[in-house]
DNA sequence: CCGTTTCTCAACACCGTGTTGACTCGTTCG
DNA sequence: CGAACGAGTCAACACGGTGTTGAGAAACGG
């Protein structure tokens, strides 16, 4: 079995310019563009071009615009769960003193999805306009963002079952409004228009109001 | 002076149909349509049509598209805004029990805005579509954010400065991350996909971490 | 060297936007 | 009355973007 170790993924051999190449070309061009002007002004004959080919080459490799947004956004997808595993990781075998502990595991939470989407603005703008017109994106938004829900919700859940947080709103509950502001937040202070939170400031205002919202107490009413 | 009575605040006359009949057939035309299908899938044309006109005729009255969602927008921002302020008059000459007044007096600012955009669900999420590509919509937008920011952080700054809430982050910070949490939960409410808060428990949930950011106390760290 | 697979693009079909220029039809004023 | 005006109307056009077709070149693999 002469098994070739330069065959790719979907088993395509390297032709002048490998197929591989003019792929990675689009993705580059595309993440370049979306850096300096929004998705709706990108046009997929931009992409081609700045790949160095043609417009109708370009959807032998992809099936439109969007679909290059979806592989990028893959891949920005994984960086920041891979973050914000690393940050659950780093104070999960300290159950000794709980103020400081748990408000640094949260802090480095918010900010490893802060840092990841800071370094991908371009991108992170562009998935926000694509996600208004087209449900691919959407939906992989959406899974996403539950798999974060459901994170903070059992971090939540495993304060209050300790004593460290008091009962209130269902966790979920909590878990949905408080990433959902932290997604708007972010939006908003990378986007640069509009009433924003100094980006130097926006971890420390997003840490506070869910330490607030977890180990605070509301007045009762 | 033989002023008529039936002269519009354009000082238009009544012709076979009137201009402003037209008009006001594409505003409805448009919150019709928008109310069962996405911006996106909503062509000039269909405006047109709807409204018993030809294309190009469509644009004798408005500029784009966009023109008229901002015409739309205008009246729905105006209608949140009156709702909201006697929202705050309601509950504002009383400066003698401070929890369940304050309280109160949350609730129904947060109440008038979901009930507002939740009556104007298809607009809502039209507006959300046209704010990524359009910037006059987003400018509206930033314009009406920024004065609940404003509202919401005086209020928060009275707190302060009765005893009743503590001192902490700046409360115009604190007003931008609450009002963004606001904007998105609400957004993902009526949108119907994607994780989200149950309509019935949004005011509670949205108004328990307002309470607790405002007037409860982080663990110190 | 011949067939197959990979890769490439000119030309086309389509759709949505916005514009032009001519035309209708009441109103006004000499 | 009738010319002039202005509001209102639309067929036809120009344009730009998307996605498809069909006819190839270029490189292996047998």
């Amino acid at each position: 079995m002469p098994s070739d170790p330069s065959l790719g993924v979907r088993g395509r051999r390297p032709a002048r310019t490998s197929g591989d190449d003019r792929e990675l070309a689009i993705l580059a061009t595309a993440e370049r563009l979306l850096a300096e002007r929004p998705l709706s002004a990108v046009s997929v004959d931009d992409l081609a071009r700045g790949a160095g080919i043609s417009r109708p080459t370009f959807y032998f490799y992809f099936a439109s615009k969007d679909a290059v947004l979806l592989s990028l956004l893959d891949r920005v997808v994984a960086e920041a769960d891979a973050a914000m595993t690393q940050a659950e990781a780093v104070t999960s075998g300290a159950s000794g003193r709980p103020p400081e502990v748990a408000r640094e595991a949260w802090r480095r939470a918010i900010s490893a999805y802060h840092d990841t989407f800071r370094d991908h603005r371009g991108l992170t703008l562009a998935w926000a306009e694509a996600r208004s017109t087209n449900h691919e994106v959407r939906e992989l938004w959406a899974g996403v963002f539950e798999g974060w829900v459901q994170r903070s919700a059992a971090a939540i859940e495993a304060e209050r079952a300790r004593g460290a947080a008091p009962p209130g709103v269902p966790a979920r509950d909590l878990a949905v409004a408080l990433n959902s502001m932290n997604e708007r937040v972010l939006y908003a202070t990378f986007s640069g228009d509009g009433p924003a939170v100094a980006e130097s400031d926006v971890v420390g205002v997003l840490l506070g109001i869910w330490l607030s919202a977890i180990y605070g107490s509301a007045p009762a009413g």
